[in-house]
DNA sequence: ACTTAAATCACCCAAACGAATGAGGAATTC
DNA sequence: GAATTCCTCATTCGTTTGGGTGATTTAAGT
């Protein structure tokens, strides 16, 4: 049922609830007129019934009222790029980006050359030519770069 | 003002209401009583009063309605801790801090001097005090503990 | 068979880097 | 005012790194 039609079927309610209401009064007046005061009561007892209405009326044409709960979720983060494509693109070979792992964790060339068992001139040149395919000078740069191109972790 | 108070206030008003339009009524009826059908125009302006301030009273007292609404947000990912503790722990300042950004955008020791407006010997302390402080020997390592400590994006 | 690309290694030289140490100035704290 | 911290700069010395060049071997593709 839609909103607005429930609030029409009120508004007819409330009409005949209230015509109904008035009649019984209309009705019962004597009964109590007889009794002193009797009009503040009826006064209190249609105020009473009629705040109770006006509540109610109040509750159900109440808007409700809207509160976004922002909810943080915590979601697994998946590598940018595995970097297949980029890889290709640049021309870098496998064994240029063990070098560019070594390096990216920091190790000397020497390190790098002990960790892949050669010597530390090859590990220069793989390094000469990595800079070349990655446009850069320095090894920092080298990690910085393949770091945004998703190249290293 | 509290919820709670802006209640008690509204009851002690809606008493207040109802007891002056009962005396209002009572002093006033004897003006109208000599019409007559006067009963039922009475209860109807007490009705359609009445109805008002339950409406009123309604309104006020409608408990809100708890909409939960899913939102999805993109968040920037990679605070992995906004390293203030660890930064202080390790009593790296933030002008090594300047460095070490520097340092992870693959800067040379030149290039960081004149970005901070320093000699490249004030470089090559800072970065001496950040080695000691991150406990590394090189740059790259340098800037691999960094990220890992989440002290540079 | 020829070409190409990758991986390996070598040598030389210059530039960059790092370690160690000292020291002055400014701000803060005790 | 003494101590501490931070930032600054300097000097010396040894190590690391990077550029340039050339060579050999192996694997893959034409």
């Amino acid at each position: 049922m839609t909103r607005k039609a429930s609030k029409v079927r009120m508004v007819l309610l409330y009409g005949l609830a209230l015509g109904v209401l008035l009649s019984v009064m209309a009705w019962s007046r004597y009964r109590f007129m007889v009794i002193d005061h009797a009009l503040e009561a009826y006064v209190l007892l249609v105020a009473i019934l009629f705040v109770g209405v006006g509540i109610w009326v109040g509750l159900r044409w109440s808007a409700p009222v809207i509160v976004e709960k922002t909810v943080v979720v915590s979601v697994p983060v998946v590598p940018l790029q595995p970097a297949p494509q980029v890889l290709a693109q640049l021309g870098i070979s496998s064994r240029e980006l063990e070098v560019l792992d070594q390096l990216a964790q920091g190790c000397s060339n020497e390190e790098i050359a002990s960790h892949l068992f050669v010597s530390t001139n090859t590990v220069k040149t793989h390094l000469s030519n990595l800079y070349a395919k990655l446009d850069v000078k320095r090894r920092t740069q080298a990690v910085d770069k393949a770091r945004s191109l998703g190249l290293i972790r």
